[in-house]
DNA sequence: GATAATTTTGTTAGCGTTAACGATGTCAAT
DNA sequence: ATTGACATCGTTAACGCTAACAAAATTATC
């Protein structure tokens, strides 16, 4: 059986609330005795036990992550990022994938809410019914939205900014001299409206009309990206470039033309988003948008922390964190290419 | 604050053990005040407690997964397959990176083990450093390896044959015509010696002589192929084709060689091992060793149940459950090429 | 040197749940 | 009617820890 602050406190012949005290390294102990107490503990390999602790004060020094892919290295390496902060603080990260479905992301946010000190979470769930949150806030959970925010949920956030994002992308296009220029769509979350709205502003600023049948529905996996491609290329009137939601729908897109034997960028140029792992490695290295994964990360647990920490439910404004975007050209957009 | 057992029998009139008894689906209870409690913990919005609970029954329903590097895919499909049985059982997934130090595992799986129930792990240790495991078995921890195992830790394992891995990967090669066949041997750990085993086989078979100069030490990581590939490039000498001990440094070394000018698979072919997801997309398409990681993955998760559930330490022969790998040929190889 | 101020330690109770046992009620068999 | 078997429900204590208060020991103050 384990040792308990107990068995520390009977060895060394004080009370339990002492060894309690020293391993917390709370204030109102002598040095002396606590440098006793920690030395026993650690000879005796005392771990605490975190139920009870956490019974007790009503933590549990546990950090729920909500993602919707976990084998799309983009959240990989934001789970990555979380678990470097979380960790030396000393909470865990309990993980779980939603495969963009709102109703499993609903079901483990539920399931999570009271088996954690607070959730950060990248939802897959529309603005409509982001209601959910505002509730479960209003009730005191403690959440961080990650990659995907709801304008009318007040909780801390870090996302990047999507509208730019889309701006960017369409705009290197048209600056490469494409005209038509298509946009496969991802469907429900902010994210995927704000990169239209960037879209639409590039090609508005460039006086080049907005033409709806280019712009098609798709969703955010790599596998809904090849359906929509091969689904376009099959009615024809292809776009002479594309703006893809993000970089598994471009890569799926990629797919598609290359099972036809389209000519990427030749034929048809590509620019995805959020800079995936291998992005530079593929077959037509692919022109996306980045941002720093890795800041994000921190700033989600830095805020997560702050926000179980101070125990006020909110102090002041909400924090927003917004992280910068930019343009990585690779050779799926055709940059260098002669292009018409 | 959240409705207890307490509010529940209070509001029914009851004993906590009655609402204890009928949220735990206990037989010592009567079908008619079972479902009136339930309805009213449903009604109430009743979540279990699962610190309290754990601190009575020792349980934490947490199992934890150590892995060497959450942002390899391969590693990501097995954590999201051990989920899919892991959550629906009833259990939180709790997934530490390691980044294939030896003592940061050590540190994480000493702090998980008494937060879980149970480890599910991927170590990195080397042979000798495993007592580790075999002193925490011995203490009573459920462990299951996953992706490598130790041969004197008796633990349920799910592996596949590595030694096999090895060797179809090198017999390929071989039946493509290659003679002068290098190696990028990872390192420290059991899967490599492994791979490394199955490699001098096919050369034994083949009556190829062993050349050691043709097996260079490398890391795990892409960033180790690529170096490593890097530093052969420089010395010169470089085999006509090369098994590299998984996709990521395969990969790195694919970096390295068309950096290089150095054509793949005309000047040097290349075989990695373990299928990462985009191998497929890859400028050059990788060959590799397959193996079904959905059912990898099942399968540890299935074991870590089992070894918690009964709550004996062990009832007969510990399992080792063995994956077979199966090759996957694309362009790297070179097949369909005219090789020499 | 007595008292107050301060520091350090101990005691009690409780966090929400379940295990173990005890109590009650029901029914059939004697 | 008495006994016992069985089903159902309740009481008590405990899991390991900490908050809140109480007590003791030490130091400072005049």
């Amino acid at each position: 059986m384990p040792v308990t602050l107990a068995d520390i406190a009977e060895a060394l012949g004080v009370s339990m609330m002492t060894v309690s005290r020293a391993i917390n390294n709370r204030p109102t102990i002598s040095t002396e005795t606590r440098a006793r107490v920690l030395e026993a503990a650690r000879a005796m390999g005392y771990q605490p036990n975190h139920q009870a602790r956490g019974l007790a004060t009503k933590r549990t020094f546990l950090i729920g992550l909500v993602v919707p892919d976990l084998t799309h290295s983009y959240f990989a390496e934001l789970a990555k990022a979380i678990e470097s902060i979380a960790r030396p603080a000393g909470y865990e990260v309990l993980i779980c994938n939603t495969d963009e479905d709102a109703e499993k992301e609903i079901a483990e946010v539920t399931a999570l809410r009271h088996r954690t000190d607070g959730l950060i979470i990248a939802s897959s769930l529309t603005q409509e019914k982001a209601d959910l949150y505002r509730k479960l806030i209003s009730k005191g959970a403690k959440l961080v939205f990650l990659d995907r925010h709801f304008a009318r949920v007040g909780s801390p956030a870090v996302v990047t900014d999507n509208v730019l994002v889309g701006l960017l992308a369409t705009e290197h296009l048209i600056n490469l001299g494409y005209r038509r220029i298509g946009h496969l769509q991802g469907i429900g979350i902010r994210v995927a409206t704000d990169r239209l709205e960037g879209y639409r502003q590039a090609l508005l600023k460039h006086k080049i009309r907005f033409d709806e049948k280019l712009v098609r529905p798709c969703g955010l996996f790599e596998q809904s990206g090849y359906e929509a491609m091969r689904s376009w290329i099959a009615e024809g009137k292809l776009p002479r470039a594309i703006f893809a939601v993000n970089d598994p729908t471009a890569i799926g897109a990629l797919s598609a033309l290359y099972e036809a034997g389209i000519q990427v960028p030749n034929e048809v140029a590509i620019v995805g988003a959020g800079a995936i792992h291998y992005g530079v490695l593929l077959r037509v290295p692919l022109t996306t948008v980045d941002w720093d994964l890795i800041e994000m990360g921190h700033q989600a647990a830095r805020l997560m922390l702050e926000t179980i920490e101070r125990n006020k439910p909110k102090n002041g404004r909400q924090r927003i964190v917004i992280v910068n975007p930019a343009l990585v050209v690779r050779k799926s957009c055709g940059a260098g290419v002669n292009n018409k």
